[in-house]
DNA sequence: TTTTTTATGATAGTATTACTATTGTTTTAA
DNA sequence: TTAAAACAATAGTAATACTATCATAAAAAA
C-alpha cells in the first residue's frame, strides 16, 4: 500500500508547489498566487480551528498576519466563501490522495479500502502544501465542513459550481463501488455516506461519545476505519 | 401499522396539550408557559425556515410577532440556544412518535421499520402541537440541525445535557438493533447513521442531487425510506 | 377589592461585525 | 524608469447582538 516511487513523486511535486485549481468564483484574487494570499489560507485554517467558524473574523485574521481587513477582502468576498474555499481544498486533497494511492491498484475492493483509509487518515499519511496544515484542515472540515453547504444560498452556490469537487469525489468513489458490485443500487449514497460517517463519527467520538460505538484515543482513528470497512463489505457482499 | 386507538389517544393527548420537558438550561423562562413564549416557538420555526439560521434575528422575530427584542431575550439568551431548543423539540417529537407507534409491536424488525418510517415521515403522519408546524420544523432540522452541535461550545453544551434527547433516541434505537442482531458490533453508529442519513439524503436530493441516488419528488420521501430499510436489513443480516 | 408581583412594551444605548471607500506607499512588471 | 498593480492605513456605515431602564398592563395574592 505504500509505494516509495509514489512517495518520492509526491515530494517532488510538492517541491514544485502543488496547486489546486479551485473554482475561481470562490475568490476575487487567487490566494495561491501571493505571499499575502498564502498567509490568508494558512492562518485562516489555524484561526478557524482555534476560535470556531462563528467567532472567526477577518479582523482577527488581519491582526494575526499583520495585515488589514480591507486587504483580506480583496481576496475573499466574505468569510463564508473562504470556508467553502477551504472545504474545497480538503475535497481536492482527498481526491488527489485517492488518485495517487490507487493508481497502480486494479482490484476495486482494495481501491475502496484505500479510499476509506484516505477519508480517515487524509491529513496524517502525507506531507502537504507547506503553508497548509492538513491535520488542522481536517479538524475544521470535521467541525465546520457541513456549514459550507447548509445555508440558504446552497442552490445559488451550487449553480456556481462550488460543490463540484465533492460531486466529483462522490462520483469516482461510486464508480469503484459499482465495480465491486454492479447490482448495488445506492453507489452514490454509499460513497457520500462513508465520507460523512467518517467525519461524523470522529466528531462524535471526541465530543458526543454516546452517539457512537467507536472511540478515538488521541488521534488514533483506526476504529473508524475498521467500522467503515465493515459497513462497506457487508453492504456490498 | 396504523392503529386507531393510538391515533385517538394521540389526539386526546394533543387536546390536553402535549408538553415536552426539555432541558431547562436551554431557556430563561419556559416558552411553553405563555402566549408570547408559544409565539416565539411558532414564528421562530417559520422565520428560520424562511431566512435560514444565519439571517434569522431576534429583531425580525420581534417585528413578526409584534413584540420587542428585549422581550424575546427574556426567554432565550441568544438565537443559538433557541436553535438547540428547537432541535431538542424535534428529537423529542421523533422519540415520542417511535414510542407510541412501537408500543404494541414485539418484533424488533418491525420496530426498526417503524423507526425508519418515523425518521423520514415524522412531520407528516401525525398532527402535532397546535403552535408547532412539524413539517417546517423537520425542514429546519434538516437544513440547520447540525449547527446545534457543531460549535466551539459543544463540550460545554453537552455537559449541560443539551444533547441528552439525541443520546436517548440513539440509545433506544440501538437497543432494538441489538435485539435484531445481538452480534452486530455498531448498534449506536447504525442508529445515528440511519437518522443522519435520512436527513442528509433528503437534503441532498433537494439541493445536491448528484450526491445521492434517490430523488424526492415534491415531498415524497418514499425512496429514502426504502434505501434506509435496505441498508439496515443488509447490515443486520 | 386592593395590593403586589410578574410579564411585557417602549425606548435608548453599546460593542462588535461585516463590510465599503479613499488615499498614499511599496512592490512588481513592461 | 515608468506605469501598474498590490498592499497598508484610516475612516466610516449599517446591521447585529446584546444590556439597561422605566412605564404599563395583566395576573395573582392579600
Amino acid at each position: 500500500m505504500f509505494d516509495f516511487r509514489i512517495w518520492f513523486w509526491i515530494h517532488l511535486t510538492m517541491s514544485l508547489q502543488i496547486r489546486f485549481s479551485l473554482n475561481d468564483g470562490l475568490y476575487l484574487k487567487d490566494p495561491q498566487d501571493s505571499k499575502l494570499g498564502k498567509n490568508i489560507i494558512q492562518h485562516s485554517i489555524l484561526l478557524i480551528d482555534e476560535y470556531g467558524f462563528e467567532s472567526f473574523t477577518f479582523k482577527k485574521l488581519a491582526e494575526r498576519i499583520g495585515s488589514t481587513e480591507a486587504s483580506i477582502y480583496r481576496y475573499f468576498e466574505n468569510k463564508h466563501l473562504l470556508l467553502i474555499f477551504l472545504v474545497n481544498w480538503y475535497w481536492e486533497w482527498v481526491s488527489y490522495l485517492i488518485k495517487v494511492n490507487t493508481m497502480n491498484v486494479s482490484d476495486p475492493r482494495i481501491k475502496l479500502k484505500i479510499i476509506i483509509h484516505s477519508f480517515v487518515f487524509a491529513p496524517k499519511d502525507n506531507p502537504g502544501v507547506e503553508y497548509v496544515n492538513e491535520s488542522k484542515l481536517h479538524n475544521i472540515f470535521i467541525s465546520e465542513g457541513v456549514k459550507a453547504y447548509h445555508t440558504k444560498d446552497v442552490d445559488k452556490d451550487n449553480s456556481k459550481g462550488f460543490f463540484k469537487s465533492y460531486k466529483s469525489l462522490a462520483n469516482s468513489v461510486s464508480n469503484i463501488i459499482s465495480e465491486i458490485n454492479p447490482q448495488f443500487k445506492y453507489p452514490y449514497a454509499l460513497a457520500t455516506n462513508l465520507f460523512e460517517m467518517s467525519n461524523n463519527h470522529i466528531y462524535f467520538a471526541k465530543h458526543l461519545p454516546r452517539l457512537t460505538d467507536i472511540s478515538v484515543n488521541g488521534n488514533n482513528v483506526d476504529e473508524v476505519e475498521t467500522m467503515l470497512n465493515y459497513f462497506a463489505d457487508k453492504l456490498l457482499s
